[in-house]
DNA sequence: AATGAATGAGAATTCATTCAT
DNA sequence: GATGAATGAATTCTCATTCAT
């Protein structure tokens, strides 16, 4: 995780908490304005510290814009793993992880949007590190396509295009949350985007399995339902 | 297709003429560098014109990518309908449509990712204007999959949610096209795509019809091959 | 009333008929928006011709200038000796002048309060053309007044800063009409500053002269009242 | 004294000093070259700072303008007062105001020449900031004509118009001073003035008190002689 | 003679970045 | 380490002037 981002102040806690004050702070304003017409200055103020400050953790505005899109990749590639560590099960290691995924892109659904916007606003090295991390969250979205496809749940498709369709569904809902917010709930979205290309890929076998998860899961949540 | 951008020169043919230049030059460069790292001399020097020419054809920088823009979003909206006029089979409709919608896409794949990066950049108002058009498209395809409902194709699912499944696949061939292009062409994916969807949304009967249009494409193309 | 101003155009009458046209709407926007904000396409538009066809008549801008200001001071040069030719009373000969010379300056109020703040605006030679035009007019008033210090009416003053004085108040009626305007007319304002300046200039002699001459104007006007 | 200009910088001395520096550039040079034709850059450099520094004191060109005029304006409404404080003689008050006018005016010769030339150039409410400022000028002046009137050392005439004519005495010393200066010193044109107007409006107990002032400042002049 | 499209120099303004304090 | 004043390059937009038609 570390950035490259070359930073003037040796004690690395304090960069670290002021990276994370500078960080945030971008991270809206880059959402709400864009890039280009957020300033330095813009930053600083929504930071709390001065705009020269700014130049102490960062060389040049664009370090920010990394290290604001590394957070987020960073965040996915953090977090499905975690969230399907321990499950044997193929399907449901797939299941989790989509689940994961949307999740996450739920919570940093302005920054995703950001990702898509401001990507080709970084310089080639800078943005191949980004597109890196976000080839390594796909590889694991890819490893559970595979894991399924090995245990016959799912049959003989184009794993790159079957993996690209649920990145691909995970990230849309933070590109139109403005149209979804108001139709449905993100468990709905997952629920019926899965229902959509599941059933397409699934074997009998697959589904089957699948069936039995939702079982399991419905009469968990009976037991001992989740908090909204 | 009248744009609201007027233009300081009264002949219509002209505007018509200069215009082109202007968004074509611009359709490159926003593409390449963004909007806001190209400058207007930079689409003047593209274009082969004066920077004060732009000016008498656009009121400020923004008109330029409101025109560009748009020239994505209604070529969407034209070829589109156009693909699937006088066809009656629902199926065979929604088939042509994505088929014609990726096509489109792929045609002006670096304009279709401009519209995700640079759509912000715009006014409200000009915004609105765009994401109306893109709305209409959506719909299109919204309606066709109404349709194959209504005939008994489609099993009972969210049409929205398969929409913006559709829609994403096809945008998506150009978000990622940097991916694709090396491992797939154009047919293959839009095959492929359909390929997982279709299979989880249609009904038996539909699964018979798709066959069948599958069959008979298979047979003209053997009798009168398309030109790569 | 040659003007220096080179027009590519020959046939005189045109180039008099054109140039008025073009003082004509030149004046009205100088004194609305003043010179710099004035554009040559709003000069053209006003005038309803086009805008090259300005430079067929005029060289550069501040040609358009020096014409409009030449025109208000040929006027004043022009209409105060018509007003006091023939007459031969020295002190009737001052009032009149200064009657004329305040009545010309309300016909041209926004051409006065222009030739106030653009002057400086033309180059050096033109500007130098304006202000002989301007002495010469201040001249006549001179000499009047002269004419009134040899016969004995007016004590011996400073010629200069009378005329000046005079001068002053003729202007001042442009100058400061929005304030004037809604207080007295233009007769009581050229009244009560003749009555300010004169009663303290005026001989004996000269207070019987004028008192004499106010009373047979107000005879005059009660045989044939002017028109409001 | 307020300005409504808003600078960026904080430390008011800073801004103080800074806006001390840009205004005294820009007064010298809109009155050389006029306000549309002296550059942000020019100002700049006759100030010995960098064009990005002038915006951190000024949100506009316009702005400096306006704080250029204000200055003008501002210097009459301090020292004419600061020039009678403490006179309770109603017609000393009088003179010394005007005497005071005059000379503030010919220190600010130029910046006066430029209040009627550019005051247009503002915008409406910039525009009305000066002008009131102006008129409390005036009211200073009308104010001790009124005083002189009630003492019966001036008889009835119009205040507006009698007030109006020495402030275009005193503002025609910058107007015409091209013309004066070589004929006469500034105190004889305020004498020569003076003695135009006041001989015209003085009542005969009113010319005795002036003869009186006139002859207690010959001997005061004479006692201890002012330097130049 | 007249038009008005085209040019391009020039001006105001912004803002990333530096650096003295 | 932190500040924020200062810099000046760069950008958008305007408009006097030219010139092909």
């Amino acid at each position: 995780m570390s950035t490259n981002v070359t930073a003037t102040v040796e004690d690395p806690a304090l960069v670290e908490k002021r990276r994370h004050q500078i960080v945030a702070a971008a991270t809206k304003l880059f959402a709400d304005q864009g890039f280009y017409t957020t300033t330095i200055k813009d930053i600083a103020r929504q930071a709390g510290v001065s705009s020269g400050l700014v130049y102490l953790y960062v060389r040049e505005k664009e370090d920010v814009l990394l290290l604001v899109l590394l957070q987020v990749v960073n965040s996915y590639a953090q977090e499905i793993p975690r969230a399907i560590e321990g499950l044997a099960d193929p399907l449901e290691r797939l299941l989790r992880a989509v689940d994961a995924y949307c999740r996450v892109v739920d919570r940093h659904r302005a920054a995703t949007v950001l990702a898509y916007r401001s990507t080709k606003s970084l310089s080639r090295e800078r943005r191949l590190l980004i597109q890196q991390r976000e080839t390594e969250t796909n590889d694991i979205i890819a490893a559970a396509v595979v894991a399924c496809m090995k245990a016959g749940l799912i049959r003989k498709i184009n794993v790159d295009v079957l993996t690209y369709q649920i990145v691909l569904v995970a990230h849309g809902w933070a590109l139109k949350s403005w149209y979804f917010k108001t139709r449905m709930s993100l468990e709905e979205y997952i629920r019926d985007s899965l229902d959509i290309i599941l059933a397409g890929v699934l074997t009998p076998l697959g589904h089957r399995r699948h069936a039995a998860l939702l079982g399991a899961e419905r009469s968990a949540k009976a037991a001992k339902p989740r908090r909204s």
